[in-house]
DNA sequence: CCGTATCCATTCCGATACTG
DNA sequence: CAGTATCGGAATGGATACGG
């Protein structure tokens, strides 16, 4: 299980999120359900994990309100790992994290995945934060306020 | 330092990110460093981390192009870590993770900090992958395409 | 097929002490 | 203040073996 701290006086949204979330295989297992994957063994076998880990971390997720286990929608008698309305909330999270790569990460020459729009077939908009009356905002043009 | 895997082969950009940044510390000193944060001691101060970790982190970041030092604005003789074009491009990532914290990690109870327009004083709209024609996708519209 | 339990190597981290 | 060096403990992760 990754670190924990106190998580209780923790009042920064951002580190709340990583104490929970913020680890490697966590971050990989959401975005391969977002992928469709749905099947302990499928996660394991794109992770190529080790079986304890994933087990654990899916424990974690499940404990966390981010995945539900559900009975299999084939015939077999197992169980199935998919995203709930919070779990898929993350799409923000892991859609940023891949347009960030796909900018700084990759050379021209330097195949990758692609996430595409399944209607149109086309690559999605880079996300923009953006103030309340619509207009992008940049990183200084912001300000953290403090709680109380 | 994070765990590396070879990072030449990997073709997701999600992962290749994480491979890089995606470590707890990592995202606090850039999510700091949007803030203003730009001292050494004052990264320390806000994290509380080991001082031979900090140095690691930012070494790292300096290394992977995120952060760049700089001559201290003030008149001491000492560096500051300003986030480079690449490094500031990481806002949306800090934005999501801000904005699912704030919707799924605090009760109505919990007071945290606020991610705020310095114009309005206004939180910030949520984030939403588009697609091209501007329309907002859900996870299940998209797909991913592989590469080659 | 879906996990759990155990063991071991490695890695990570924080505390401390030290340098310029 | 801004780091670097070292050291011991804790956490992690992978492999293996085992059970439902």
């Amino acid at each position: 299980m990754p670190k924990r701290r106190d998580n209780e006086t923790e009042t920064c949204p951002v580190a709340r999120s990583l104490d929970l979330i913020g680890d490697r295989w966590c971050l990989l297992i959401v975005r391969d359900a977002f992928d469709g994957v749905r099947r302990f063994s499928e996660f394991q076998r794109r992770l190529g994990v080790a079986r304890s880990i994933l087990a654990d971390r899916l424990r974690l997720l499940v404990e966390a309100g981010i995945f539900e286990v559900s009975p299999a929608s084939d015939g077999t008698s197992y169980q199935e790992y998919v995203l709930t309305p919070k779990g898929e909330r993350l799409f923000p999270v892991i859609v940023a994290f891949r347009q960030w790569g796909e900018q700084h990460l990759f050379g021209p020459r330097d195949a990758h995945s692609v996430l595409v729009d399944k209607g149109s077939g086309k690559p999605l908009t880079v996300m923009e934060p953006r103030s309340a009356d619509g207009k992008v905002v940049r990183p200084w043009e912001t300000t953290v306020k403090l709680p109380r």
